[in-house]
DNA sequence: AGCCTCACG
DNA sequence: GACGTACGTGAGGCTT
């Protein structure tokens, strides 16, 4: 019997994995790791994972991993340009080609790869042969270009975002179907892969095409008969670049299998010898995860095989949804709230009807109280809409079946858990859920946030969204909220989600959120970050809540004159600008169209483009123009109206929340690189000042009658941090006197005496010192203050010369990078400086000026971060009833009574003062007024 | 969706 | 010898 028989008799379901596209999707998923001995393997241990749960989930009988082999194929000799412009592999990843190889063959899985072709073409091959011994393949892999393979036996499967992608789906993407899509990629080209396609033609375009032409040949023949003008004349003048594009998508299927199809059939697996790579790696989490020392698991389960296989499949080991429950009667809530109790600690989550938390409703409560086991409490359920008929408010027929528990029950029986000092509420973003639940007078308390504990873990290295962590830690593909809510207009909210649906989305992010929790928890103390997440980010989150609840009041009638005002002299303005270009209108907002306007109309000198060959038309070009010609100065003044006009005036009366009358920013705690906040929808953390007319805006921000704001900021914190942590003893001892920092540092840099310091002087000091927290360069330097960069490496020089210690302290700081890809701020947080080894000088000398920037901006938003978390006690120990309304990074603003004004600014002083002990005094300057323009 | 510009610290 | 750069954000409008 030969081979090749014996193999017909047992295929049926061939898996054939996209290696080479998964390793890279593993490398830029994941944030870095190493081995004990340094070699990097973050995209090993996502690989491996990744086949783990593929092994689990699918019901193959053979499978293989297929990677590509060499940069040269025969389409780089089709055409050399293909792939031309890829970068090579990052550093870190190419130690690890060789070791996801080793993986693949721990597991006993076939591993293929052949000179010459690309990973596709041998899948395309597989597929092929495959589907002629008459079986079914699943290709596991998100690359568009094999999507021309899917097939009435051969389907897709996306295993990040766990979807089946079949005709339909590929018709979504190419708007054709798959035997078509060659013809579109050819039409439109890859700028990923360089194929070229016919210039100006995108998918859409393609698509039609080929659907009114039937194929690629036909269009080609008949590109004459096209009726628009200009995509005829393309069209042919470029159908050999179109044909050429078709033959690098088009995968080859016809060369020699480097190993028969029977060679791929599933071996069962040697543990020891998976126990083996993976204790090689230090994979130790995995190892307890398969429980290696316990009898070897079984071979793949062979069940009957459909293309939809792998989403039938069962959820792979520890992710069942047998264990969630929905709670629609008391004594089940009951029982849950006492399995709450028993554990001590609960995953806990809510859905609601909208993103925004001011505004949102409860819909519904999820706990979960062990890994596995959630529950899914609906406290408002609504009928699906149904679509295109009316409404007659007859909701009896509709919503049979059963109902949620009362709200207010719910909430008595919840609330008291959700207070109880002795269970620990693990939210994923608590933060929103704080706001819903503090809206209906429900506290939460103690809790833990593991978005937080993975911002302070793994800073900007991947986001830290639940899904994506789900993904990176647990290898599990949470449903997603588009499969239950839809996208789009036909996006429902959660209410109207059927039960089971809810139950199972609502509670897996319970679940996962606990699961998480246990992993993320205990790297605090492996890696140092208790302190930094105890102290700054855990107790933050109440005093964002109540800031965040507690919004701010504008002055809506002020800010709709002021919005009127802008509006007219913005229309008189345009009418000059227009005049002043001979009466030829064009779009004033378009610096696509003004660039024409200024350099090629008007013919002024000194054009830049920006780096996509566009005329560069920001203020500082403007201004240079200004002295020739009085059209770049009124655009510059119709600029900043428009500016003020549409996202100040306009915005932030849209914003006003109707049911408190005031705005109510969202502040985000895991967003940036360097441990600042964000702020958003809408961002008040930018709200003009720097101008006379951006002024009057802040004037809108006002107390209610009977109190005023309070603004406090810190003086010069950046610098002093600079000060200290360089610890630059001539800027110490300026600090410690309480002098003008700037005109000192002016006076001991230009080696004049103070007395002799003028203003210009001062300005180029306090640009120095500016540039010096910037990570400074000559051309950083001599761009502010427009002098010749020679000039500035001169006065660079002088201040190093004053100041020696600065440059130790950032040869320092860079060498602390290279070492460990982050630095730290004196409080213990990390910054992480991704491409401080690039070997790109200008990427790299990027990510060293980050560096040197990192411990100032993120100490500085480390000692604001403690003073807000001490303020409120404080406040109240000394009997004000202030409260906090907004942080802009050296500041904090406060509504008080008026009659409690002084008292108030004396505590802020204090707390704010005493939130670090630092080798330089903190100063803080505080006013009391009735709008923020005024106390600042 | 990406780019440009610009508001803030 | 040329290149491309001050650090960190979010929003609106234009263009593709």
């Amino acid at each position: 019997m030969s081979a090749v028989t014996e193999s017909a008799a047992s295929l049926r379901h061939l898996v054939l994995i996209d290696g080479s596209g998964f390793i890279f999707r593993a490398f830029h998923g994941l944030p870095p790791m190493t081995r004990s001995d340094g070699t990097p393997v973050n995209a090993v241990y996502g690989f491996t994972t990744m086949l783990l749960k593929l092994l689990n989930d699918s019901a193959a009988d053979h499978i293989a991993v297929i990677f590509d082999s060499s940069r040269k194929t025969f389409r780089t000799d089709l055409y050399p340009e293909y792939k031309a412009h890829r970068p090579p592999p990052p550093e870190e990843l190419v130690p690890q080609f060789p070791l996801v190889r080793e993986a693949v063959r721990a597991f006993d899985v076939a591993c293929i790869e052949m000179e010459g072709f690309e990973a596709d073409d041998l899948i395309a091959a597989y597929a092929r042969a495959a589907t002629l011994q008459g079986a079914t393949v699943t290709i596991v892999s998100s690359d568009k270009d094999l999507m021309q393979l899917v097939g009435d036996r051969v389907a897709m499967f996306d295993p990040m975002k766990n979807r089946t992608i079949g005709p339909d789906e590929v018709f979504e993407k190419f708007g054709v179907g798959p035997e078509r899509v060659v013809d579109v990629q050819a039409l439109c080209g890859d700028a990923a892969d360089n194929v070229p396609g016919v210039p100006g033609i995108g998918i859409k375009t393609a698509a039609q095409l080929i659907g009114e032409y039937g194929d690629l040949e036909t269009l080609l023949a008949r590109a004459g008969e096209i009726k628009q003008p200009k995509r005829r004349q393309t069209l042919i003048d470029n159908a050999a670049m179109a044909r050429l594009s078709r033959d690098l998508v088009k995968l080859r299927d016809d060369m020699d299998l480097p190993e028969p199809v029977s060679a791929l059939a599933v071996r069962a697996l040697v543990p020891e010898r998976l126990a083996a790579f993976l204790a090689e790696q230090g994979f130790r989490s995995l190892i307890n995860r398969l429980d290696l020392k316990a009898p070897p698991r079984p071979p793949v389960a062979s069940v009957p095989v459909s293309a939809s296989a792998a989403e039938a499949a069962p959820a792979p080991a520890g992710f069942s949804r047998d264990q969630y429950e929905l709670v629609l009667d008391l004594d089940t809530l009951d029982r849950w709230i006492a399995a709450a109790i028993e554990a001590g600690i609960i995953g806990f989550d809510t859905e609601t009807d909208s993103l925004d938390s001011m505004r949102a409703r409860l819909v519904g409560v999820s706990l979960a109280v062990a890994p596995g086991r959630a529950c899914y409490i609906p406290v408002i359920h609504n009928p699906p809409a149904a679509q295109g008929s009316l409404d007659f408010g007859d909701a009896s027929a509709e919503s049979a079946g059963p109902k949620p528990i009362p709200a207010d029950q719910i909430l008595a029986r919840l609330a008291p858990l959700l207070a109880d000092p002795s269970v620990l509420k693990v939210g994923h973003n608590i933060k929103y859920d704080m706001q819903v639940l503090a809206s209906l007078g429900v506290p939460v308390t103690p809790i833990d946030d593991t978005m937080l504990l993975s911002y302070v873990l793994d800073g900007a290295s991947h986001g830290h969204g639940l899904d994506e962590l789900a993904q990176l830690h647990l290898g599990h593909t949470n449903i997603s909220f588009s499969e239950v809510c839809g996208t789009g207009k036909s996006q429902i909210t959660f209410d109207r989600v059927p039960l089971e649906k809810a139950r199972d989305y609502a509670a897996e992010d319970a679940d996962v959120t606990l699961r998480l929790h246990q992993l993320l928890k205990p790297r605090l103390l492996a890696e140092k970050m208790v302190e930094v997440y105890e102290t700054l980010e855990r107790p933050l989150i109440p005093v964002i809540v109540a800031m965040e609840r507690a919004g701010l009041k504008v002055d809506r009638a002020f800010l709709q004159a002021l919005s009127e005002d802008f509006g007219r002299r913005l229309a008189d303005l345009e009418a000059e600008v227009i005049a002043l270009n001979g009466g030829e209108a064009f779009n004033l907002a378009s610096p696509q169209q003004l660039g024409k306007v200024l350099f090629e109309t008007l013919n002024l000198p000194g054009g830049k483009k920006t780096k996509t060959g566009q005329w560069a038309t920001g203020a500082d070009i403007l201004e240079e123009l200004a002295p020739l010609h009085p059209l770049p100065a009124r655009l510059l003044d119709w600029r900043q109206l428009a500016k003020l006009k549409s996202t100040y005036t306009d915005a932030l009366v849209a914003q006003i929340n109707p049911a408190t009358g005031r705005v109510h920013t969202s502040f985000s705690l895991a967003a940036t690189t360097t441990g600042r906040l964000s702020s958003s929808d809408p961002n008040l953390q930018n709200i003009p000042i720097r101008t006379e007319e951006g002024r009057k805006i802040r004037r809108a921000f006002i107390a209610e009658p009977g109190f005023c704001l309070i603004s406090a900021d810190y003086s010069q914190i950046e610098l002093r941090l600079v000060a200290h942590v360089a610890g630059i003893e001539g800027l110490r001892t300026a600090f410690a006197e309480g002098r003008d920092i700037h005109a000192i540092t002016a006076s001991q840099v230009f080696g004049v005496p103070l007395e002799a310091v003028d203003s210009s002087l001062r300005r180029r000091a306090k640009a120095i010192n500016f540039g010096i927290i910037y990570g400074i360069s000559p051309f950083g330097l001599a761009a502010q203050l427009g002098i010749p960069q020679g000039e500035a490496k001169a006065y660079i020089e002088a201040y190093f010369g004053r100041y020696p210690e600065i440059r130790a302290f950032m040869e320092q700081t860079k060498e602390e990078a290279r070492t460990h890809g982050f630095v730290r701020t004196p409080f213990g947080r990390k910054v992480f400086t991704p491409g401080i080894k690039d070997k790109n000088g200008a990427a790299r000398a990027f990510a060293e000026r980050a560096a040197i920037n990192g411990p100032i901006q993120g100490g500085a938003a480390d000692i604001i971060k403690r003073a807000m978390v001490r303020l409120p006690a404080a406040l109240v120990e000394a009997g004000m009833t202030a409260r906090l309304l907004l942080q802009v990074h050296d500041e904090l603003v406060l509504e008080a009574p008026e009659a409690e004004a002084e008292a108030t600014i004396a505590v802020v002083r204090r707390v704010m003062e005493g939130a670090a002990c630092l080798s330089v005094p903190l100063l803080v300057e505080a006013a009391a007024a009735p709008s923020w323009d005024e106390a600042h």
